[in-house]
RNA sequence: GGAGUGAUGGCCGAGUAGGUCGAAGGCGCUCGCCUGCUAAGCGAGUAUACGGUCAAAAGCCGUAUCGAGGGUUCGAAUCCCUCUCACUCCGCCA
């Protein structure tokens, strides 16, 4: 039942690594020691009450025979009904130290692995490389939500009139546009790259958010079910995640890759006049997801792998973009490492996170309790998850509408979309 | 939403007047034997988690787990309560 996301007896072995781990994201040494003495804690109030639990076990085989040969056993019925009492008595210690020592693991963060940079901010993030020409323009570049409203093919207005500010409706030719990338991006990666298509719900329950490491920590960054233990998704990386929790995998099934398109929620808490206008910062904007689970040893060359998988969309839209790697200041707290792909948008005359691309080691496939055995008689081990958005379709959109603006106002879609769009090269007024 | 039935190990499936049941039996799987291929047959093995022991693994010891949680009892798969889920029928519905 013990759920964490880093290995107590890992720590209780080696507490001064990952006091030196976690204090590159931040945690106090002191937060380690709380958490083994409440472990030390624990284990000794166990001890102690799988000790009477035995005594009771074996008095009461005793007692069965005593029975049977019609023997007085009421010295021992009354002894045990006093060690019933203290066994009582000591499972609600039991039960306390451990939702302390689960409550710590559940909120620590993830410890990051060693080729992290170090940083303190998003500034800090190393370039790692840069592709595609960046566009010149013999006139200001104009910025999506302007271009889109002029189209005609994204209202905003009565998005917010509709539900709220931070939505959009998107219509017409970008309708269309929304549905051509999210068609052309899932065939891409399962023609191309071997992913599984995956179309999940956009409801998932608490274990599946615990899962994924969203809870208990991030409950606030979601939208909640009202009266209900569920919460809308905020990526399908959840349903995808967790479609293998509680199970154990033989090994030849192995590397599972799911593609999976959703629409994504996000409440954005905190985030109140910040990108206020556009695609860039919604409550709800589509994605596609590729999720993968591997064996330990290759999760490495996997996130590599997975991030020029992603990359390959922007490739094929011929879009501009970089790939950075994220620092240990910047990097979240479920993340052992991490790729940001960051597209390059021409109003802002900036790259923009398009696709974040992360190895959770074994983070999430603890919390998650996702495991495989490596043959039949081996014991059963920890997978390792990956994700990567392979894209964002919002953020797409609004890339493609800078990037191929033309003077006269209208867009060119990319080559490869064409066919997608129905034959349409251009979106015109 | 109404009525009913059910939930046991990888699967199927025994087990309710509480007692040595982690749980019969079968299937599957693994290893070995045997048969000049295959099939059949024979023998052995075959859950998970946690704690302890150990440098560590194996092993060994202990605890827990028969949908989940709680209760009764010296003792619960078996009795009581609550919940969840699945299936069937009715109603409603894209």
């Amino acid at each position: 039942m013990p759920y964490s996301m880093l290995d107590i007896r890992a720590i209780r072995q080696n507490p001064d690594e990952f006091k030196a781990k976690l204090a590159r994201k931040k945690v106090p040494a002191e937060v380690i020691d709380a958490l083994l003495a409440a472990d030390e804690a624990w284990r000794s109030a166990l001890a102690e009450v799988e000790r009477l639990k035995a005594l009771r076990n074996s008095t009461s085989e005793a007692i069965a025979v005593k029975k049977k040969n019609k023997e007085d056993a009421s010295a021992d019925i009354a002894r045990m009904r006093e060690v019933g009492e203290e066994i009582k008595r000591l499972d609600e210690m039991v039960r306390e130290q451990e939702a302390a020592v689960q409550e710590y693991l559940l909120t620590l963060p993830n410890v990051p692995h060693d080729s992290v940079p170090d940083g303190e901010s998003e500034a800090d993030n190393p370039v790692l490389r840069t592709w595609g020409e960046v566009p010149k323009f013999s006139f200001e570049p104009r910025a999506h939500f302007e271009i889109a409203e002029e189209l005609g093919i994204l209202d905003t207005e009565r998005a917010v009139k509709i539900t709220g500010s931070r939505f959009v409706l998107y219509k017409g030719l970008g309708s269309r546009l929304e549905r051509a990338l999210a068609a052309f991006m899932l065939d891409l990666h399962t023609d191309k790259h071997g992913y599984t298509e995956m179309f999940p719900a956009f409801i998932a329950n608490e274990d599946s958010l615990i899962g994924t490491g969203n809870l208990p920590k991030f409950g606030d960054e979601m939208f909640k079910l009202e009266g209900l233990p569920y919460y809308l998704i905020p990526t399908a990386e959840v349903p995808l995640t967790n479609y293998y929790r509680d199970e154990i995998l033989s090994v030849d099934q192995l590397p599972v890759k799911f593609a999976g398109y959703s629409s994504c929620f996000r409440s954005e808490a905190g985030s109140a006049g910040k990108d206020t206008r556009g695609l860039i910062r919604l409550h709800q904007f589509q994605k596609v997801e590729l999720v993968n689970l591997v064996l330990p040893e290759e999760s490495y060359n996997v996130l590599e792998q997975l991030t020029r998988e992603c990359e390959a969309v922007l490739q094929a839209l011929e879009l501009p973009y970089r790939t950075i790697e994220i620092c240990t200041g910047d990097l979240g707290s479920k993340d052992a490492k991490k790729y940001d792909i960051e597209v390059w948008l021409p109003a802002s005359n900036t790259y923009r996170e398009i696709s974040s691309c992360t190895n959770f080691e074994d983070f999430q496939a603890r919390r998650a309790n996702l495991r495989f055995r490596r043959d039949d008689s081996s014991r059963p081990e920890f997978a390792h998850t990956l994700n990567g958005s392979g894209l964002a379709i919002g953020r797409t959109v609004a890339a493609i509408l800078e990037n191929n603006q033309e003077a006269d106002g209208s867009v060119r879609i990319p080559k490869a979309l064409v066919p997608y769009m129905g034959g349409i090269e251009r979106i015109t007024k």
